[in-house]
DNA sequence: TTGCAAAACAGACAAATGTCTGTTTTACTT
DNA sequence: AAGTAAAACAGACATTTGTCTGTTTTGCAA
């Protein structure tokens, strides 16, 4: 009802902070008004308090950047950073930091319980896991039987369908010394499966999610 | 060489500085003192200058919460947000705001240039892509042949391969027209190749990321 | 027209935050 | 013991940033 249209305005206020908190890089009040073009730092914040009380953004009052988004508006919640990692760590994460080839956003949690890494091999291809693609990783110790998870058997890592042979219980990788009786399944006929040893597997975590970048050209 | 040994506590700063970056929540000078129980501000400010001198961070000089991490360390650069649609549309992106379901982040460009929709169907089996899968597709009317592309036949959309017959330049949907040498072939032999009539298809992108949730049990 | 309400403006002030200078502490070396 | 350098401390100051009060502009409707 005044300068432009109601809302429309607003509307490229909350497309300008979502897409800088997404960024990682909550913006100013002044950031805002430079952004919408306007001389006055009041015309962005009322706008953005008015964001607030439609309850599209959060602000934490009086902190410098204090806005964030719900963590209803993205897919899961706002999207973290994961590790990805050049090699599997057999011990925790923390000691594996070198091994950060970057980082790359998934609505999964982070750092310490999530990671990612690239698969070798077609093992998994009637899974739709080809050569060359990304598994994103929760660590967990334990998985159902039918989980993607990745093992670690000696030093090499290796994604494969975890089948439990007799219980349908699930299998805790510290106690799978007594037990045994799991097989580690590729999704392919081209190879075998894998009935390991006692003691010699360790269920690194589940894969619960694949990503696979198609290059090439246009 | 002093309170506590070198680098370790650079490194404590270096962990929990990225942690806070990679949440979205840069922190301040005083939340690193606080964290690290400094009664000093500048132990903290003099910790996060060596940081960035070593090169681990990025910063900008003056501004409130200006650190931030080297892009090298972020897989394909800062990741934006697509929005995931309900259905194909056929027209411009504009006028199908209220098909977006919700929004995932990619490292790929966002809103007009590209957008993600779920596969139906297991044509594309093959090709690693499976039925419910996430294809974030980047809008162009042109595809090179071997191209996974997203096609629209009448009114329904479909992914498949791009496979020009004769020629091994690109295809242009508004001039094919007159050519109509192109097949879409599924990744799947229980499908059958689609040799569409001139002008009966569209190309609305090539598909450039394959994502897939495994839901499920632990 | 007149009035109203949202939008935008203007300027000041307060709080948060970054930066600087100088001093003290600590561990290691000689 | 003395020297040295990194670490930590202390306090002041400058800038950035959030907040507030009041005014002006604009579009719409009675």
């Amino acid at each position: 009802m005044a300068h432009t249209p109601p809302g429309q305005t607003r509307e490229r206020i909350f497309r300008f902070v979502r897409d800088r908190l997404l960024d990682g890089r909550p913006p100013t009040v002044r950031e805002v008004r430079d952004e919408l073009g306007f001389r006055a730092v009041e015309s962005a914040r009322s706008h953005l308090t008015a964001l607030v009380k439609e309850g599209r953004l959060l602000k934490k009052p009086g902190k410098a950047r204090g806005y964030a988004l719900p963590k209803t508006m993205v897919q899961g919640g706002v999207p973290r950073l994961v590790p990805l990692l050049g090699r599997v760590p057999a011990g925790p994460l923390d000691l594996a930091v070198e091994e950060v080839e970057g980082y790359l956003p998934s609505r999964f949690g982070s750092d310490d319980e999530v990671f990612a890494l690239r698969v070798q091999g077609d093992s998994m291809r009637d899974a739709g896991i080809m050569d060359g693609d990304l598994a994103i990783v929760r660590r967990q110790p334990t998985a159902s039987s039918g989980s993607i998870v990745v093992a670690l058997i000696g030093d090499e890592a290796t994604v494969k369908t975890l089948y439990i042979r007799n219980s349908a219980g699930a299998v805790d990788s510290s106690s799978t010394g007594g037990c045994g009786h799991i097989e580690l399944r590729p999704e392919n006929s081209d190879y075998q499966p894998i009935v390991p040893n006692p003691g010699e597997v360790q269920i690194l975590g589940k894969v619960v999610e694949v990503r696979r970048f198609l290059e090439g050209g246009v």
